[in-house]
DNA sequence: TCTGGGGTCCTAGGACCC
DNA sequence: TCTGGGGTCCTAGGACCC
């Protein structure tokens, strides 16, 4: 037995904490350079603003209904979260974070226990020592959790905690009749409308197809999918998160960039942060790419998005060398004349420091020493034992400074100081409870 | 004027191996 | 006249998730 914890509109929610004057008012998160809307209070999706609509787009309307709006605020996001998920770990002793704002949980052998009494505590828990709602869904599979938490939500008369299990068959048909198909995990936009054509409309639809033939048709994940929603469990728990795979930094620019220089300094700074990425989850990447890209949405200006791969001679984790690659790719795939919007760099094969191979002949004669002013002694240096301690105790300083004073307090000159390319924020809000300066104050009467 | 930032998995087809 | 059988690895593209 599963249970699915997700948190209510959860950006919105969380400026809602500290900012109680917020209930009951219309609120959105904007993403980047507040670009979209990324997060919606019930009051806004009543208004009918979808998911990702631009900012700007929304304006008039938000004037009309008083929308209030905030950039994002990642810092708070992410420690109301592991509060968040702290207090749910004490609910179950296997626990799964499925994302920053979602946990599954282990019910099984939990029989003695009313499911949606324990639901509810849940809630009023995390309402209590969090300040964040949530509702609950609970079915004997993963896919069906996420359903029951659907529909937790949906449905005002479960307050939300919703017990699929508790259902006789006819109910479940019932409700499975009454949900389109696409509000199916795992099942999308371009998956709904071609199973509308077959005619699987509903979750009922999918439940009561063959899976061989949708095997067949799409895929063996549909296949699992339409087992789960029968209540046969093909997902299991993840409780550790698997290392990453490949490690993604990019940024839209808080305007169009033309100058190679500023693309420099942005590449720099990106690879910096996914280094660090990097070395938080002990990992050595052996390759990166480096891909501009100008703004698609200027149909009338002339497109370019470039990318290009550069192999490292071997795995490393060191910030110094991995950004002089970075920018020996940038520099590659400039061309003058464009108005860049976004650049980003990507950590790819990615390995355990622990079992990774040297390079057979010492030090690579494919790449040189950069010729751009900006020579880490390692990329100079054949990487010996000596130099490869070196690297690590400069990059363990590195993190232990920046973890303690604040990101970006030690940083590599080529991220530049004026960095015009930087972010905007004109919605600015408080890191509440990561900052001193920025505690909340409680006024007594 | 103005449009986010991450990730994963699966499949088909081609190249190559013995 | 006539040309096997079994397998792995890699990549691109498509789909999905939050």
């Amino acid at each position: 037995m599963f249970a699915l914890v997700d948190a209510n509109n959860f950006y919105v929610s969380c400026h809602r904490v500290f900012n109680p004057s917020l209930k009951g008012k219309p609120v959105v998160v904007l993403s980047n350079n507040d670009g979209c809307c990324v997060a919606r209070s019930n009051e806004v999706k009543a208004l009918g603003v979808k998911m990702g609509t631009p900012w700007f787009q929304l304006r008039e309307l938000a004037l009309r209904h008083g929308i209030l709006a905030f950039s994002s605020n990642y810092t708070l996001y992410g420690d109301l979260s592991r509060r968040f998920m702290r207090v749910l770990a004490q609910f179950s002793p296997y626990q799964e974070v499925y994302s920053i704002d979602e946990c599954f949980l282990d019910f099984t052998g939990f029989n003695h226990l009313d499911l949606t009494d324990y639901g509810q505590t849940i809630r009023q828990r995390v309402l209590q020592w969090v300040g964040l709602p949530v509702c609950v869904g609970i079915a004997p599979t993963k896919t069906l959790a996420k359903l029951a938490n659907h529909v937790a939500k949906k449905r005002e008369q479960y307050q939300g905690v919703f017990d699929y299990s508790r259902l006789s068959r006819e109910q479940q048909d019932e409700l499975l009749a009454s949900i389109d198909v696409g509000e199916v995990w795992g099942i999308g936009r371009r998956l709904s409308g071609r199973l509308a054509r077959m005619g699987i409309a509903t979750v009922k639809d999918l439940r009561d197809a063959d899976p061989k033939t949708l095997r067949r048709q799409f895929s063996v994940v549909v296949e699992r999918t339409v087992l789960e929603l029968r209540g046969i469990s093909c997902l299991d728990l993840e409780e550790v998160t698997p290392p990453k795979k490949e490690i993604i930094t990019s940024r839209s620019f808080g305007k169009l960039v033309v100058k190679l220089e500023d693309l420099q300094q942005a590449v720099a700074s990106y690879t910096a942060r996914a280094a660090e990425k990097l070395r938080r989850q002990h990992s050595d990447t052996g390759a990166i790419q480096v891909f501009l890209q100008t703004n698609p949405h200027k149909t009338g200006e002339p497109q370019y998005h470039p990318s290009i791969i550069v192999p490292l001679v071997e795995p490393s984790d060191d910030t110094g060398l991995l950004a002089s690659r970075a920018l020996l790719g940038l520099r590659q795939i400039y061309k003058p004349g464009y108005r860049y919007q976004k650049a980003g760099v990507m950590l790819m094969e990615l390995s355990d420091p622990k079992t990774s191979q040297p390079d057979l002949f010492g030090t690579s004669p494919l790449f040189g020493p950069p010729s751009f002013g900006f020579s880490p002694p390692s990329v100079i240096e054949p990487a010996t034992e000596q130099s490869r301690l070196k690297s690590q105790r400069l990059m363990d300083t590195l993190d232990q400074i920046n973890r303690k004073m604040g990101r970006g307090t030690l940083r590599l000159a080529a991220e530049g100081f004026q960095q015009a390319w930087k972010v905007r924020t004109d919605y600015p809000s408080p890191r509440y409870t990561t900052r001193w300066e920025e505690l909340p104050i409680a006024h007594a009467k």
